[in-house]
DNA sequence: AGATGTCCCTGGAAGC
DNA sequence: TGCTTCCAGGGACATC
């Protein structure tokens, strides 16, 4: 499933590529996530300026507007001169002089919304809510220990929630967690300064790796060269539920969060 | 306002 | 073998 470091790969793995692309047409299939918010043709003419990303969206900026692109859980792109044929599970088509950039998407979470500037209301309101970057300078140990005393939610949910720092997602919290020894239940504003710096350094240390690896291959993910990434190989607790712990060799436990299943060691990690 | 629960979707695995 | 049930996940939205 896409988290940042996914979403990062396969940023980099066709921005260049597609920049400077006049878009020749527009294939919609399946209804997504959320409506595009335009018509289709209205995209076709105009130029591919850039691709950003902010958090978990890709934003590909043109020389008029931008879309928005949610690789949901099951979602990823892929851009090349040209394509196979389109399968059942191909929603999004961006044809251009460069190259065809797909979405394929089984289970449809993903998103593709057009708003004519990061100013408009579409584009503030996916936007607005996000927490900082993980990966930029902006997150730093002491401002992110002063928003976690904020917070009384579980560790974990607030990582989750992603209004504190973007990216996180459930595989990565959990691994973070674990690299910092912090059990996952413990109440956000309950880390003492040195443990939040401690994961604060474990986030950026496992977004990192994820990425200079090519992403996480659990469940779907390929980047948009097809490449596939193993961090899977690595996982110290996600999906390891039974299974011995790498460090101590005690049991690695489950629980549910919020409906999202967690992943710790109750030796290592400590309330 | 912050915290928590619900829902969207579908393929694959597990259970009977 | 073939059916049903469960589970995965991000994030908007509703409800407390």
């Amino acid at each position: 499933m896409p988290e940042l470091p996914e979403v990062e790969v396969t940023r980099l793995s066709f921005a260049d590529r597609i920049a400077g692309a006049r878009v020749h047409a527009v294939f919609m299939g399946k209804p997504l996530r959320w409506p595009l918010g335009c018509e289709p043709a209205m995209l076709a003419g105009r130029q591919v300026r850039s691709v950003a990303r902010r958090g978990k969206y890709l934003l590909v900026h043109l020389d008029e507007g931008l879309l928005l692109l949610h690789l949901g859980m099951s979602g990823s792109l892929q851009f090349a001169p040209s394509l196979p044929p389109r399968g059942v599970h191909d929603h999004f088509e961006l044809s251009t002089s460069q190259g065809v950039l797909r979405l394929h998407d089984p289970r449809r979470f993903g998103a593709v919304v057009y708003a004519p500037s990061l100013d408009d209301a579409r584009a503030i309101k996916l936007l607005s809510g996000l927490g900082v970057e993980p990966l930029e300078a902006g997150f730093d140990p002491l401002h992110f220990h002063r928003a976690l005393k904020l917070r009384r939610s579980a560790i974990k949910q607030v990582l989750l929630m992603g209004d504190v720092v973007v990216g996180v997602g459930n595989i990565y919290a959990s691994e973070a967690l674990f690299m910092s020894g912090i059990h996952p239940a413990l109440r956000a504003d309950r880390l003492s300064k040195p443990r939040a710096a401690r994961l604060h350094a474990a986030i950026v240390s496992v977004l990192q790796r994820a990425v200079a690896l090519g992403g996480s291959t659990l469940r779907d993910f390929s980047s948009a060269e097809g490449q596939s990434g193993y961090f899977q190989l690595d996982a110290m607790v996600y999906g390891r539920e039974g299974q011995l712990c790498r460090v101590c060799g005690g049991p690695i436990k489950a629980m549910r969060q919020g409906q999202r299943s967690t992943f710790f060691c109750a030796a290592c990690q400590k309330k």
